[in-house]
DNA sequence: TTATAAGTTGAGAACGTTCTCAAAAAATAG
DNA sequence: CTATTTTTTGAGAACGTTCTCAACTTATAA
């Protein structure tokens, strides 16, 4: 450990040695045959001089960067950064880093990222794509998407059109649970607020519609309000627009977690209590659903990132393997946000 | 925009166009003189073939990979992940990559990412170090801080004994106003809540001890409880203990925002109300605290990562520069936690 | 002893860039 | 026209690895 100087090279270590470098890169690759004599010199030089391998020569020569790249929305999204937390954990373990890039939901960034990667020559990615439902893929798009020779895994949400693999939750499925409760519980009327652009939202949308019908309740198209992504404070907004429209809904059941705390902001400021004045599901778990009692559905986002992470690497290994689509369980953890509808109109004003 | 086989080279590029690599290197890299004759068949045969440079061999080369680490406890972490994302803004503008490392708060990950990320010719570090204020710096990790020739920049938190550049908020200074804000209400008891171990919690601490002095109130060191990083609950656990202890308490001042939310599930628990029966002032803004209108000194969490970032390229421009310590301003958030101190003994089971 | 097999070793090509250097081509001056 | 300067160009070395291949050393068999 004399120098940490870091133009150290393999040369170095085998000069020092007094053996080829060849000799050098069988021992610390730990690969083809070395005499005892020949390996116990060269972890002596490569301790004496401090020698750690250079990555980026490495990777050219062989190819591979040891890296994966994270593409995602925002890292300031709890969502995301779990995501991101389970996914270094995960690559960490396999001796990969992780490069994160943020696309602020726009898809000229998140092609713009593609492009860089491709360029890094990073080994695999893992997207959440900024990908909407209604919009059509451009040409020049979909043509990137598909002869990026990159293994690619998908999470949370699909880029319709596109056969990729995917890892999410089973949204449809556990919205169809969540409603059904309510429906249980006496409710008739359950208003939602969810970013509907989202793939995710629309599963989720989807299970809630199907809990209705089989219920044999009316669907009303307009108890479901739409949440522009970017927009600030649109929970608050739209729980207001809903609450003054539709004086006899007893529910509110939001499908973005992001939303959840805007759209608490209006219920204290009209005084209402839950569960006695209104019923609340939310998706995510987080300190603020706990502190409120929420009754919330939770992803297991560490499950999905390790899942995404093994996957990648098997079509690293496979890269021909075809692509699949994994559900990922969810958990509806109840708390003491959800009661019987009130009978009495409480929200008279309106 | 043939085909996107990412084995297009630059000599593919050269032989298309009829000219040398030395020639498309020109052209791409920008530098040199070249015929408008020449620059025109190599643009042409870049986009033919979607070309991409090799990042990697270019780094091999240049000795330069575009790339920084940001070395942090964890990335779920609030503080940490609003860091995160003004660093990758800000280093992609300038055509830079994050890598991400968690130290899960544990000093030898911490040891081995800086490791890894010297074997990665990684340009410059971010660094939210682990390390404690109690503990000595082992030698051998003293050596490795100091011998480590990447440009680096501490953030939030310091290495006692190592001369490194640093970018923090005025800690001590918004420490000491929050207190004198209390005071001025009245408060002459007030706990506080913080994880003692970390330097930017030892100055807060001492910006409390100051005002305290200032206003001539004997300070009670009982008051000062300290919380254990890992430990689950620890503020909820902390709070109540503060609260049985001291029922002359009036007000409680949470030094680590994690903290807060535990906190918060004590009082509900205790079925205390702010200000009426209790004053509460935190650090850091989320959506919590704005719910719960609790009064806070938020860090400006973009401008230090953007500050660290362009540190960082100052000292990768000159390594040789003297380290230098940026604090950054912040600002109390005045909500409605605080109010005057309750004369009667609320805690009165204590 | 020699023939053969097995184990060990080093020279040097390759990965895809950048960049130096000297030569060739073009432009300008006399 | 030649001489000189300026612009443009390509050959090839270098970056630090990995890995092939042939040669060498040592062990085993006959």
């Amino acid at each position: 450990m004399e120098n940490s100087n870091q133009s150290i090279t393999i040369d170095d270590v085998a000069k020092l040695a007094g053996v080829s470098k060849a000799t050098v890169g069988r021992v610390i690759g730990n690969y083809g045959s070395v005499s005892d004599k020949s390996r116990r010199k060269v972890i002596e030089a490569v301790k004496e001089l401090d020698y750690v391998p250079n990555t980026i020569a490495q990777g050219l020569r062989s190819h591979s960067t040891k890296t994966i790249a994270v593409i995602l929305g925002s890292i300031k999204n709890g969502y995301c950064n779990e995501l991101v937390y389970a996914i270094e954990k995960e690559a960490m373990k396999r001796g990969y880093n992780v490069l994160i890039c943020n696309t602020h939901e726009n898809l000229d960034k998140e092609i713009q990222h593609l492009q860089n990667i491709r360029s890094r020559q990073v080994d695999g990615v893992i997207l959440i794509p900024v990908y909407t439902i209604g919009k059509v893929i451009p040409e020049k798009y979909r043509h990137l998407y598909e002869s990026l020779n990159i293994p690619m895994v998908l999470v949370d949400r699909n880029i319709m059109g596109i056969e990729k693999d995917l890892v999410q939750s089973k949204n449809e499925e556990a919205s169809y649970e969540a409603t059904k409760y309510l429906i249980s519980l006496g409710h008739r009327n359950i208003g939602v607020i969810g970013t509907v652009a989202y793939s995710t939202v629309q599963d989720r949308i989807k299970g809630y519609r199907r809990a209705l019908q089989e219920a044999g309740i009316t669907i009303n198209a307009s108890l479901v309000v739409d949440a522009e992504y970017s927009e600030k404070h649109v929970g608050q907004k739209l729980a207001d627009k809903l609450l003054k429209e539709h004086p006899e809904l007893t529910a509110l059941y939001v499908l973005n977690n992001t939303l959840c705390g805007s759209v608490l902001l209006e219920l204290k400021k009209r005084n209402l209590h839950m569960p006695d004045d209104l019923s609340l599901i939310t998706w995510d778990d987080d300190e603020l659903n706990e502190l409120f009692d929420i009754t919330t559905i939770v992803q297991y986002v560490e499950e999905i990132g390790r899942s995404a992470v093994k996957r990648l690497f098997e079509l690293m290994e496979n890269p021909q393997s075809r692509a699949e689509i994994q559900r990922i369980d969810t958990e509806m953890v109840v708390r003491k946000s959800c009661g019987k509808p009130k009978t009495v109109r409480w929200n008279s004003k309106a």
